[in-house]
This record gives structure tokens, C-alpha cells and sequence, in this order.
RNA sequence: UGGGGCGUGGCCAAGCGGUAAGGCGCGGGACUUUGGAUCCCGUAUUCGGAGGUUCGAAUCCUCCCGCCCCAA
């Protein structure tokens, strides 16, 4: 079989290639390039750097295989830079990988797999798929390490998706894709794990933000409507931030509401994060169609965050309602909600 | 030179005779393909200064220094 493998020049992807590789598939590596990179003083964070394709493509010669770069400068500016910035500037929290892997990996990317007329199209995801017996429809699954698993990522694929991703290092535990790496001598077995948001350097958030939105400063309130200081921008925080808040009150503040329309930003103590409903927009249920009743389910609200047992509606418009068995701390609008039953992905959506 | 209040770590601040809370900030760590996310640890031998009372004082007394407010 032809497979495309998205290569970001990690341990992990170049594992997924050899793994392909090696198990006689005909191999063809695609790298992102994500943004230019011709002015040095553009610093960006731990991915898709041009260090990483310059990796992506020794790994690629070391395991025989052709390698190609794909300029996605374009795509990664208006499906996900951009969305990051709107997202901060109304006041939500943006999860650019969701939309990294939906509208790239798994959009543009099988696009030119299918000029390269590659059946599938494989990434070094900690995540499954298999096919349900009982209907014959695809399944995402968390990976077998559940320390890396990172289904939570991939909840807007669909089923003609799905149909086509492989996923190598899904049955891995990490340990076992270092060691594969090592005894392939992969010169990125000891690399370290990418993290951080990849196209903005650790702690610049809010500066990158704010360089390409005007964002208006405004009041922090706290709970019980006092003034208890001034803030810099919208931008600059999320649902459950502690710290940059500047306040002493005494006991440890939290930000509870963000108002971007009015420019206010509401803290107030730990207990006041609480929730124990969200609804979520934008909802794709993995099976093609929402369930007809209510279900049980394990929600995930953010990424290293433990399901949580709650019951799901579907609703009209490609909404759902989530019901929580215990309240929440710090839902935060923006990020994503996905559904678990057992190991399996029912579905997600974006947080209203 | 009438009256009143206050000076506790870089900052906010509790304590009001029994041997320095807490928060912010900062430093370190854990975690990590979202979050200036969360979490954990550390951060004043000392309470404006000098005396005194006391077994024992940041806490009581005296004086000094420095702020602030009201009234002239």
C-alpha cells in the first residue's frame, strides 16, 4: 500500500515512517512548512521548525524513503494562526492543534496524498482506528499509552478521515518508539517531545496576539462586582488562569469570566470555577450522526485533564449539551469537550 | 511642635505578650503536541531605630526617625 506520512521531524512520526516502512508498505514523507522562515528574528516555538524538516528528511533518507516538503505557509496562516488570534481576542482560549490537524494533517495533507495516489495518509499521533464489526464504521481510539495519548487532538475527523489515517506509534508506549528509534539509529531518538503552542515561543502569547489584534485594556472585577484592578487586554488570559494577575487578596485568585465585549475580566477563588454543565458548539460525532437519546459518557474538557463521568445530548445545529455527575473547575470556552466511551472517541465539539 | 493614624520580606498584608499567616511577585521542580492553565517546593532568626518592663515582646512603656490625614 501507498501511504503518505506527515512528518514533523520528531521521534515519533519518524518512528510511524519507519514502522510503515519496515513492514512493506511504499512510504512517501510529507513535511509542513508552516510559515516563512527566511528572516531569522521571527523566533517560533518547538515544531515544524526548520531544523525539524532539515530531521524530518535525514530520517527519511535513513529509512529509504522520498521525501517532500508541502508549503502550507498559506492554510496554517488562515485555518490556524488566524483563528488563534480571533479566538484570544474574544476572550475564548483557542486549541490550535485541533485545527492543525483537522483543516491540515488531515485535509490538505490527504489532498496531496491523493496526487500522490496514497491510500492513506499516516502521522506519529498517539491515537487508533479501527473498524466497529457491528456497523462497519471507523473508530478513533485513545493510544495505548495513555501518558501520550492524544485522541483528544483528533476529535474533528470524520469518518472518509478516518477511513484513511494510520496511526504507527498508537500501539506504542513511548519508551517502545524511543527504543525503535534507537535501534533504527534514528538521529532524533533522543529529541525531546515537542510542547508549547508551536508557532509562538514559550510565554509571548499575548505580545503575538496583540501585534496582530488592537485589544483595548480594561477592568478586573472581582465576584462580587468590586474593582480590584486594571488589565492589559482580553487576550492575555484564560478561564482558571492563577498567575499575571497582579492581585493580592489574600487567598489565591482565579479568573472566573472573561468579557471581551466589555473589556472585563472577573476573578474570584478556586470554588468559583465550578460548573457543572457546558454546552459545546460545532460538534462531530465520529460515527457520522448524533446519537438519537442521551448518552453516557467520560468528558474530556481539556488536554491532561481525567474524563469525567457525564451524560451527553445532542442538540439541533450541531450542538450538545454536557451534564457533568460532579461540577468541573475552569471550563474554558474555546477549548474543546470531547466524549469517551471507554477508550473510544464518540465525539467533541467547542465549547460555548 | 492642636488632634488623629501608620511604619512587618521586592510589593499587598495578618498578628496585638508566648516565640513571624496568607496573597502577589520571584526562583526551582513536576506535568506537557492547547492555555503567561494547573499543581508542588523555596523565598523575614525577624517585625523603622534605640532603650525599658517581662521567664518571654512585632505585640506593653519611653524617646528618636519617617510617612499620612484633619484642623489652624
Amino acid at each position: 500500500m501507498r501511504i503518505v506520512v506527515a512528518m514533523s521531524g520528531g521521534v515519533d512520526s519518524s518512528v510511524a515512517a519507519a514502522l510503515l516502512a519496515s513492514a512493506g508498505h511504499e512510504v512517501i514523507g510529507l513535511s509542513m512548512q508552516l510559515y516563512d522562515q527566511s528572516q531569522g528574528e521571527i523566533r517560533f516555538g518547538s515544531c515544524c521548525t526548520l531544523d525539524d524538516l532539515y530531521d524530518a528528511r535525514r530520517v527519511a533518507r535513513a529509512i529509504g524513503i522520498p521525501h517532500y516538503i508541502v508549503n502550507f505557509e498559506q492554510r496554517f496562516e488562515e485555518h490556524v494562526v488566524s483563528d488563534f488570534v480571533r479566538e484570544y481576542a474574544s476572550g475564548r482560549t483557542p486549541i490550535p492543534c485541533v485545527h492543525c490537524n483537522g483543516d491540515l494533517k488531515f485535509s490538505s495533507l490527504v489532498e496531496r496524498a491523493e496526487s500522490f495516489d496514497a491510500e492513506a495518509v499516516a502521522t506519529g499521533h498517539y491515537a487508533q482506528v479501527d473498524c466497529d464489526p457491528s456497523n462497519g464504521r471507523f473508530r478513533l481510539r485513545r493510544g495505548v499509552d495513555r501518558t501520550k495519548d492524544q485522541s483528544y487532538f483528533l476529535f474533528t475527523l470524520t469518518q472518509a478521515q478516518l477511513a484513511r489515517a494510520r496511526f504507527p506509534v498508537g500501539a506504542l508506549d513511548k519508551p517502545a518508539v524511543r527504543e525503535e528509534a534507537r535501534r533504527l539509529g534514528l538521529a532524533v531518538a533522543e529529541k525531546h517531545d515537542s510542547q508549547e503552542i508551536c508557532f509562538v515561543a514559550a510565554g509571548e502569547h499575548a505580545d503575538f496576539v496583540g501585534k496582530r489584534a488592537s485589544i483595548d485594556g480594561g477592568e478586573i472585577r472581582s465576584t462580587d462586582g468590586r474593582t480590584v484592578g486594571r488589565h492589559g487586554g482580553v487576550h492575555r488570559f484564560t478561564i482558571g488562569q492563577r498567575k499575571g494577575l497582579g492581585i493580592s487578596a489574600g487567598i489565591p485568585l482565579y479568573v472566573v469570566d472573561i468579557d471581551a465585549a466589555a473589556s472585563v475580566v472577573t476573578v474570584g477563588p478556586r470554588e468559583a470555577l465550578e460548573r457543572t454543565a457546558l454546552t459545546a458548539s460545532g460538534v462531530n460525532w465520529m460515527s457520522g450522526e448524533p446519537p438519537a437519546a442521551p448518552v453516557r459518557v467520560g468528558a474530556q474538557i481539556r488536554h491532561r485533564h481525567t474524563e469525567a463521568p457525564a451524560t451527553v445530548t445532542a442538540l439541533e445545529g450541531r450542538r450538545a449539551r454536557v451534564d457533568f455527575d460532579r461540577p468541573q473547575s475552569a471550563i474554558a470556552p474555546g477549548q474543546a469537550v470531547v466524549f469517551y466511551e471507554g477508550d473510544v472517541v464518540l465525539g467533541g465539539g467547542w465549547i460555548d
